[in-house]
DNA sequence: CAGTGGTCTAGACCACATC
DNA sequence: ATGTGGTCTAGACCACTGG
């Protein structure tokens, strides 16, 4: 039964929560399928049809995926092939899928600034993790990112680590960190690029860049990374769908 | 009773499907209230909980909204005051919420290029109305915009129509001419500004600029509107949330 | 007050995956 | 055959709006 105002919260809403709670916790890991429909309803003593809402809304989130005749299991970056581009909106200009290759250029430890530690939540001086790497579009350098992460979260993070592992950066962040990235926030910007990234992409210093930053978010709207892309859009653009 | 097999389409998708339609024939005009749940399970033969689903697939999509205790109304450009930003991604630095105003620069005819007509659906040659207009935020210009109409839809749109309308672009072309925007996919580049583009933007010759190139679409999906937009980034930024 | 959309339940049945 | 999520129904009640 639902808590009798004042501000109402449907029950399914709140079982929402708890739910996401468990999530969060890590009662089930990522690509583990969660219990049936009929056990939460026995562990929450409520109906079928009220823990259906509440994973629908789940769902809706993309924290979870729900496979008839199989479960409900929790989302992972590792094995999404459908929404491989849900985090990446690079696309080639001829319309042709392809998955950039990552070439890490370095690995190093930083004091946060005032505004990443803003952005993060952190404090001003606090130990920031900061990767740079490239994206390759069939061997050409297209996108320069620069990662940084709080290095509370990433202990042990070093360069042959990241080499090692084969997958999308966030599926590395997820199966060896524990940390989920679910949504983001991207600004972007037409900058000219400096002399540095310029060399780096091949292009003339001072010619127009794409730049990205984004600050992407965990469970609870917690901010756990804060990323900038210089792309040089001569062959690729940013694609964004307005719903 | 849904259809038994083969490609199984659930009922309330159907009705989805109806309603749909029903929008599109205009049967419900925009802010226009729709019949409530009850009415429409008794004209489609079915319960009130199927015709719900329904609906809020069609809510979902952002066809309608669903407001307690008053009914469901046909969604509108004119009077949005929540999602205003839903088609205008781009902001203040300082975040600071500021709606631009938009001053037409002139009004012209054209025949559709290869290109546009196809982006369009039309065929090359087609009529093609194109405005062009700038966005000033606390009265600097920061885009330019070029914007393409199918002139079969939009017979009788001129200069002076467009500066007696106050509100939005598309709400103009939702009262005036029955054309509803309902989404949009957008293809972003960084550039270099070319003469004229730097003059009216202020800023140097082959300075960034952000291309943003959209291409908006009506019910099933028909396109009818190519538009491109030059911004300039000093002090504004192209927002966007990854879901 | 009556009418709207929103929640919750219980039960029947369907589609799908697996054994 | 069994278990999963997905659909559909019918009915009760709740929250909100307006006359």
């Amino acid at each position: 039964m639902p808590t009798s105002s004042p501000s109402f919260r449907p029950l399914y809403l709140q079982i929402t929560r708890l739910l996401e709670k468990s999530l969060d916790a890590g009662e089930w890991r990522p690509g583990e399928a969660m219990p049936s429909e009929i056990e939460l309803a026995r562990r929450y003593g409520v109906s079928q049809g009220t823990v259906r809402k509440a994973v629908a809304a789940l769902a809706a989130d993309n924290l979870v995926v729900r496979r008839q005749g199989k479960g409900t299991y929790v989302a992972t970056h590792t094995e999404e092939r459908t929404s491989m581009f849900r985090f990446l909106r690079i696309r080639r200009d001829d319309g042709r899928d392809e998955y950039p290759a990552s070439r890490l250029l370095d690995v190093r430890r930083f004091k946060a600034t005032a505004d990443v530690a803003r952005l993060l939540e952190l404090k001003p001086g606090d130990p920031l993790v900061i990767l740079r790497r490239m994206l390759e579009y069939s061997g050409d350098p297209v996108v320069l990112d620069e990662i940084a992460l709080p290095a509370a979260l990433f202990k042990g993070l070093t360069k042959s680590r990241v080499e090692a592992y084969h997958g999308s950066m966030y599926s590395f962040f997820e199966t060896q960190f524990g940390v989920r990235m679910l949504k983001a926030q991207e600004k972007l910007k037409a900058i000219p690029a400096d002399a540095a990234s310029a060399r780096i992409l091949n292009v003339a210093p001072g010619h127009p860049l794409l730049a990205v930053e984004r600050v992407t978010l965990t469970y609870g709207d917690r901010p756990v990374e804060w990323r900038r892309g210089l792309c040089a859009t001569h062959h690729h653009h940013y694609l964004n769908q307005l719903g």
